[in-house]
RNA sequence: GGGCGAUUAGCUCAGUUGGCUAGAGCACCAGCUCGACAAGCUGGGGGUCACAGGUUCAAGUCCUGUAUCGCCCACCA
């Protein structure tokens, strides 16, 4: 045994010295070379918000792991990192941390805050960047990109005048989701509609001319102050003759009409509907219809505008409900209330109430993109994984609405917008001399931001140099994988793929793969404020990045799943299980060369297991089944490779068998790099031990399929057959004596415990019976496919093969 | 209002187109200190597969319904 290598796999003081080495030799670096295939894949760039949690943990081990398994099949395998500028969210952190020094942006001024954020930015990527490399990740550094750079800020300008060239991005007046805290619109997507207990006011609104009213239904009273019409359906016989009659409007004193549209349900509330055309998408568009006018009754920050009566103004839009309330009820023209529990929006970044509100955006028009999306999908050109999420994506796809794009924030990609004093909007890439309408070189330049993810669309492609035709953009797009949480599928991944066909004319990644969602170990989300989050970084400190990664495998699924600590200790137990089984063979090899010379019954044994397990391998990653490849790498390591191989061969190691010695090494080898992507760290360390090896796994091979073990059928078949033969056997062998004994008894039972062969042989004869059984039942035959009955005839046919040994031997 | 997923051992989860006596890790029990590893080895106990029907020679697996939990979508104000 080697001295040197410690009895315990120590990963603190062995990772970090791995990862540089790594870097340092540039092993991760993705050069485009002629005859190789190319793997890609963009990260998700985290957001620069702070730092990563357990989902990013999940995710990118994915990636790495895909990355990696690539790589060692000799392609070209590039991994390109970055972080996003987050908009919204980073703006709002920033905020924050201003106001603990009781600060305000508007304090700061616009340069001056902005300042502050690149700081902050400068911060959390820094440890962001360091956070992916204590996780082993092999991206390409040299590439690492941030939304905000030169390149794909120019990327961003770019796409913006593209799609405005095109008629695809316009300005319009509509009702937006509004954060009132944020200050700021809000995408559909960003809007999180959330059930929250409430109540249905139905309010009395009085013929003008004194005789009769009609009662409306409100969720938000506070918003008839904004009303300019009532609704009713044009069949509806309750209404009817009121149609066209006018009303006046309570508190705000206001005539307005009734007016039909059938966009009204008869069956809700009243069936006449209160329309304020400013503060609800639904009755924007009957006002559209019915040429009512919009009054924004309230102000950017959800206290009631100067439009309505004085008595309310300057109020916050929850003190003015309860106000509007009691007045009603003073004048008796509240006729009821009842519980209501409806889906009201919330800002994703503040968790703010937002207030449906009129306003002048900037819109992408969404049907043609969606359009060319779903005639791409039709054509099967993204797999989804599992496949039931694509049903999700086409849906939003079949029925998307125009994206707000811009943002009332300072944080972010400026409009390459242009206004000349004659309301000439000018579009451009840099910044123009003059209107392009008027000649007018009296320009100002729109203040709005695009909403984050504008940039993130852009990234599979702006990263690699569009629009520039790049080499880069040549060799690694379209890249390969893209992997995310469910909640990015709207956010995100929809935007890149239609920003891809839109620009690109191809999508942006050929699979999918959505996993679970990272679950405290209670069954809660992980979050701060619920103080249910677990740091990847604090677990790495204890267990080990190789555990880590292993853990998160291994817990993952199609479906959420809770934290496991106990996977990750599997993990940490499988990385020093295999530290120590290669001490014990490095330490009796050392002077051997790696050679399959492969002799002994063991020998071809482990060898063919080996090779079974690398295609299972193969083929569970090619299903991006990542749980059940741990799980078989788990199998081969602990129960084949250290408890029987490593055994059996214990006395020729000792004696110093040549063959025995090169055969292990050539083995651990291919145990190692079939380990390598899941767990590099201790697989990288053990190789840089081999003899004769430079410290290079990472760029080492996968094990290609050996011919030689044409033979390995056999004795894949006879120490299964043993194997099971001394787990049933009652007699006591010590496994850590001398433990070539075990194969040679449970090759030759009839040397050693003859009476649980008799058992054996009892075994397999009640198994022949069951199959006979089966095959004997006439339903069985007639009915069962035909491949279902040649495999139990098989079968049969094997335990009679087995039966004739046992007997027969 | 619509849709999706889940329910299997004390815990976290596997279980492929229906096909042997439903598995793993952790936990638990018993034994083992032998020159890789006690973060080890060997063996063991533990399950009406949420419930009720149905299809089938055969159901954890397929169908229908029920219950519970979770998630997503939705301009019923």
């Amino acid at each position: 045994m080697r001295p040197e290598l410690p009895p315990r796999y120590e990963p603190a003081s062995v990772e970090d010295r791995i990862y540089r080495f790594w870097e340092e030799g540039g092993f991760f670096r993705a050069e485009p070379a002629p005859g190789r295939a190319v793997f890609t894949i963009v990260i998700p760039p985290p957001n620069v918000t702070g730092v990563l949690h357990m989902g990013h943990a999940l995710n990118n081990t994915i990636q790495d792991i895909a990355t990696r398994f690539e790589r060692m099949r000799g392609k070209v395998a590039c991994w390109l990192p970055g972080t996003d500028h987050a908009g919204i969210a980073t703006q709002n952190v920033v905020e924050r941390e201003l106001k603990k020094k009781g600060l305000t942006r508007q304090q700061l001024g616009r340069e001056a805050f902005v300042a502050e954020v690149w700081k902050w930015k400068e911060t959390y990527e820094a440890r962001i960047l360091g956070q992916l490399r204590r996780l082993g990740f092999s991206c390409d550094w040299s590439r690492t990109r941030f939304t905000m750079d030169e390149g794909l800020s120019r990327a961003v300008r770019v796409a913006f005048v593209r799609l405005f060239e095109r008629g695809l991005m316009v300005r319009g007046k509509y009702v937006v989701h509004w954060c009132p805290r944020c200050g700021t619109a809000l995408s559909d997507e960003e809007a999180e509609r959330r059930e929250r207990p409430g109540h249905l006011w139905r309010v009395r609104y009085p013929l003008k001319g004194g005789r009769g009213h009609v009662v409306v239904a409100t969720t938000r009273p506070e918003t008839m102050l904004g009303d300019t019409g009532v609704a009713v359906h044009p069949d509806d016989p309750r209404y009817r003759s009121l149609i066209g009659k006018t009303l006046v409007l309570p508190l705000a004193l206001r005539e307005i009409p009734v007016v039909a549209d059938a966009a009204v349900d008869r069956a809700f509330g009243t069936g006449a509907v209160k329309v304020t055309p400013a503060h609800d998408p639904a009755d924007f568009a009957i006002a559209q219809r019915q040429h009512l006018p919009a009054i924004v009754a309230m102000n950017p920050d959800a206290t009631m505008s100067d439009a309505v009566p004085e008595r309310f103004r300057g109020l916050d839009r929850f003190e003015a409900r309860k106000r509007v309330v009691e007045e009603l009820e003073r004048e008796g023209l509240l006729e009821g209330v009842e519980d209501h529990v409806s889906a009201v929006g919330h800002c994703y970044r503040c968790d703010t109430i937002v207030e449906p509100t009129l306003s002048d955006q900037w819109f992408v028009r969404m049907k043609p993109l969606a359009e060319k999306a779903i005639a791409a999908q039709r054509a099967g050109e993204i797999s989804f994984h599992p496949p039931r999420w694509e049903r999700i994506y086409l849906d939003w796809l079949e029925n998307v609405r125009d994206w707000c794009v811009s943002r009332q924030l300072w944080w972010g990609h400026q409009l390459p917008i242009w206004y000349c004093p004659n309301e000439h909007v000018t579009v451009a890439e840099t910044e123009p001399e003059s209107c392009a309408e008027c000649g007018s070189s009296e320009l100002t330049r729109d203040e709005d931001v695009l909403d984050t993810w504008f940039s993130s669309a852009l990234w599979p492609f702006a990263t690699l140099g569009w629009p520039e035709d790049t080499e880069d953009l040549r060799h690694f797009y379209p890249g390969h994988l893209q992997t995310t949480a469910r909640e990015i599928i709207r956010l995100w991944e929809n935007r890149m793929i239609f920003a891809g066909l839109e620009l690109l004319h191809a999508v942006p990644f050929r699979d999918m793969i959505i996993h679970s969602t990272v679950l405290a170990p209670d069954g809660r989300r992980m979050s701060k404020s619920l103080g249910t989050g677990i740091d990847p970084l604090d677990v790495i400190a204890e267990h080990g990045a190789d555990a880590t990664r292993y853990g998160l495998l291994k817990m993952s699924s199609t479906q959420d799943v809770r934290f496991s600590y106990g996977a990750v200790e599997e993990g940490r137990k499988l990385a020093n299980k295999l530290w120590n089984v290669s001490r014990l063979i490095l330490g009796a090899a050392a002077e051997a060369t790696p050679d399959l010379r492969p002799q002994a019954l063991e020998e071809r044994w482990i060898l063919a297991r080996i090779e079974a397990t690398r295609a299972e391998v193969e083929r569970l990653l090619g299903e991006f089944d990542f749980s059940h490849t741990a799980q078989a790498l788990y199998r081969l390591t602990f129960d084949d490779f250290c408890d029987w191989y490593a055994e059996a061969i214990k006395p020729r190691l000792y004696a110093r068998d040549p063959d025995a010695l090169a055969t292990a090494l050539a083995a651990l080898e291919r145990l190692l790099a079939l380990l390598h992507p899941i767990m590099p760290h201790v697989t990288e360390e053990i190789w840089s031990n081999l003899p004769a090896r430079e410290a290079r796994l990472i760029v080492s091979p996968w094990p290609e399929p050996e011919a030689r073990f044409d033979d390995a059928r056999d004795a894949l078949g006879n120490a299964q057959l043993a194997a099971r033969i001394y787990r049933r056997s009652g007699v006591r062998v010590n496994v850590l004596g001398d433990s070539r004994r075990i194969f040679e008894a449970v090759v030759r039972p009839q040397e050693d415990g003859q009476g649980d062969v008799d058992a054996e042989i009892r075994r397999v004869r009640e198994e022949i019976a069951r199959s006979e059984r089966m095959l004997g039942n006439d339903g069985f035959v007639a009915k069962a496919p035909a491949e279902v009955v040649d495999a139990e005839r098989t079968k049969l046919d094997q335990y009679r093969d087995e039966l004739k040994a046992l007997v027969g031997g």
